[in-house]
Formats: C-alpha cells, structure tokens, sequence
RNA sequence: AGGGGUAUAGUUCAGCUGGUAGAAUAACGGUCUCCAAAACCGCAGGUCGUGGGUUCAAAUCCUACUGCCCCUG
C-alpha cells in the first residue's frame, strides 16, 4: 500500500506558523489539523493566539474550539481525533496538514505510537500519586528499581510522574516501559511525510513573545481569565495549567503582582519556546526552515513547496 | 557644597573579627512514547568600581578618585 502524504508545519511559539500555514494550505489544497494541545478549548483564545474564523480564510481547521475547559484532553485523545479526522480528508482527496507546537502529539500520529492497554483505570494512578506524597519521589522510584531497573536508570528519581507512568504501564500491560519505548523508536512512519520546523534568531523569538504577551493583555486576556474563573473552572485543570492561565489566575488569587505575573508568563513561555527547540532537534527527518534566511514569506513558503515537490508530496507544474 | 551610605556573576544579593568568592534568578544545554503550554535534569558565568597604601596575605583594613543613593543646605 502506498503511503498517504502528511504536512506537518511546527516551530517555537510565536515564529507565525499560523500564517503560513494558510498560504501553505490554499497552495497544497490542505487541510488543517492543529496539533496544539490548549487551542483545543473553548473560551480560551487570547491566551493560546488561537486563530480566528477570518484568518482561517475558508480553511477547513480541525481540534480547534472541541472541548470545553474542564474536559481532559491528552496524546492519546489528540492521535485517535487527528487519525479520524485525516481519514476525512483523505476521503475528500485532500492533504492533511499538521500545524502546532506540541511536538508531543505531533510523534505521536506521525510515527502512529501504539499507546494501547490504556483500560482508562486511573485508580493505580491515584494510587501512586497519593503514595508521592506521603513517601516521598525516592522512595516510588525504588519500587520502579526493583520491579523494572531498566527504566529506573533511565527515569531521574525527582520525576514523579514519569516513574508512575512506569509502574502504571508495569501493571496494566505487565510489560516494561523500556522496552515499548524501545520498540516505538524504531518505527518508520506509516506516511509520505516532509516535517517542516519553522525557526528563527533566538534573540529576535525571545523579543516577539515578550512583545506578543503585552498584546495579548491589551486584547483583554485578563478579562479572559476572568471569565474563565467566573465559569468556574480552576487550576488544577489540564486546560488552566496553559501558559498566561495559570499565572493570570495565581494574579487573581492574590498571590502576586500583575507585573510580577506578566513576568513569570513572559519567562515561563520563553522557556517553553526552548523546550520545543530542544524536542525538534532531537527528531530525525525534521526540514529547518529558518525564517532569517527568507526575505519574504512567499520565500518561505516556495521554499516549503520546493521540498514537497522533492518528497514527491506535490507535482509542482512549472511556470 | 557638607555629612552619611553604597559599589561583588547579565540581574538581585551573601561573604562574621583579613587567607585570591557563594546563592537565587536569568542565560545556555538536555530528557521526554497517556497531564507535554506539563514534569524533570545538567552546565557555565566574577581582573570583587579605579589607583595607591598597610600586610607574608585584602572583596574584607586605610586613602584618593569616580558612579549611584539618602540627609542637610
């Protein structure tokens, strides 16, 4: 069987993937698939620089606006939608494109990672959470150390929730994660994929969040979070965890100044920005698209056609 | 102008009575296979404002200068 084409456009927050993506999909006859695990919610718009119906620009776009704040959503959820969702497209004869910066949910469909044997029993969960708690990190990763050393010396001690993911995996499947990871790595991709990361000067990124966050408040993001919180919905949701939520909200809760929040936001989303740099790098068959390189975004987005005419994703006619 | 204070890592500060400097934070790097805008880890930064002096030895004492802060006029 031949394999199906796949686009996927990524980068750091607040390179402008959003706008490209439109003049990549009205190129390629796409359509869109955000791979963004907050612009899935409602109500939260300011905050995630959701993209608006206008800019959409007659764009089918799915895993936008689907849930509400206080639904869980996570890889597995984003890999079973996005997988019904291109079967759609292929339906229609359509290229799917992949546009957001979760690297996370991003492997997870490209490379199609079984996370089967999920049996939606959160009860050893809770179980292994309360046990953090009271026992203490060392002390669940010495459990993990006898009944599964391989991913004890793989996991660091202080990370609780990847040693819990571990002896979660451990009972429900009776397997070791080491080895499903092991065995995920070496897959290929089921897809004809070009796998574009959108970059730029670091020092010029870091200037466009700090910037993008003080729009962001004169667009009314506070008021956002206010009505967030009126609605009810608190922190301890995945969905108020998003950065300039959760310290908007921590404002609200009086635990610090509204400058000293604006702050911490600006940091917190410049450190993200690294974190998703970090994860892009380490991925193989990635296609750098560095920004400073293009005079123009036409450029860019020549440049991306280019390379999936080369990928044979496209058949670019010539003039 | 006079009096007092201060000057140490990019930043905020520690460094008791002299033995060539530490922390937080930023920066930089990394891990990641069901909370990933999350969780976690690592590393590197200082001619101690400048010039003299005392001393075997000064960030630490003395002195002059310079910058900043406060008070008085």
């Amino acid at each position: 069987m031949e394999k199906k084409p796949l686009i996927i456009l990524t980068g750091p927050t607040s390179v402008g993937k959003t706008a490209l993506s439109i003049a990549l999909a009205k190129a390629v006859d796409g359509e869109i698939i955000s791979a963004d695990s907050m612009q899935v919610y409602k109500y939260m718009d300011i905050g995630t620089a959701k993209i608006s119906q206008e800019q959409m620009g007659g764009i089918p776009h799915y895993l936008i606006d689907e849930l509400e704040p206080d639904e869980d959503f996570n890889v597995v959820r984003f890999q079973q939608l996005s997988k019904h969702y291109m079967n759609q497209i292929y339906a229609r004869n359509k290229i799917p494109i992949l546009v957001g910066g979760t690297g996370f949910y991003i492997q997870a469909v490209l490379y199609d990672i079984d996370f089967t044997e999920n049996e939606t029993d959160t009860s050893y969960r809770s179980f292994l959470e309360q046990l953090v708690q009271e026992k203490g990190p060392l002390h669940l990763h010495s459990i993990l150390a006898k009944a599964d050393p391989e991913s004890a010396e793989t996991i660091h001690p202080n990370n609780s929730k990847r040693v819990i993911r571990a002896l979660e995996y451990l009972k429900l499947s009776g397997g070791k994660i080491s080895e499903h990871n092991e065995e995920q790595r070496q897959k290929d991709s089921p897809y004809q994929f070009c796998y574009f990361v959108l970059n730029k000067d670091r020092a010029m990124l870091y200037d466009t969040i700090n910037k993008r966050v003080d729009i962001m408040l004169q667009d009314g993001l506070l008021n956002e979070v206010k009505n967030l919180a009126a609605r009810g919905y608190t922190r301890d949701l995945v969905s108020m965890q998003g950065l300039g939520y959760k310290e908007l909200l921590a404002y609200l809760n009086g635990e610090y100044t509204l400058e000293k929040a604006i702050d911490i936001l600006k940091r917190g989303t410049r450190h993200f920005a690294k974190r998703q740099l970090t994860w892009f790098k380490r991925e193989k068959d990635v296609i750098w698209v560095d920004k400073d390189q293009f005079p123009t975004e036409t450029e860019v987005l020549g440049y991306i056609l280019s390379k999936l005419d080369e990928h044979s994703i496209i058949h670019r006619n010539i003039e």
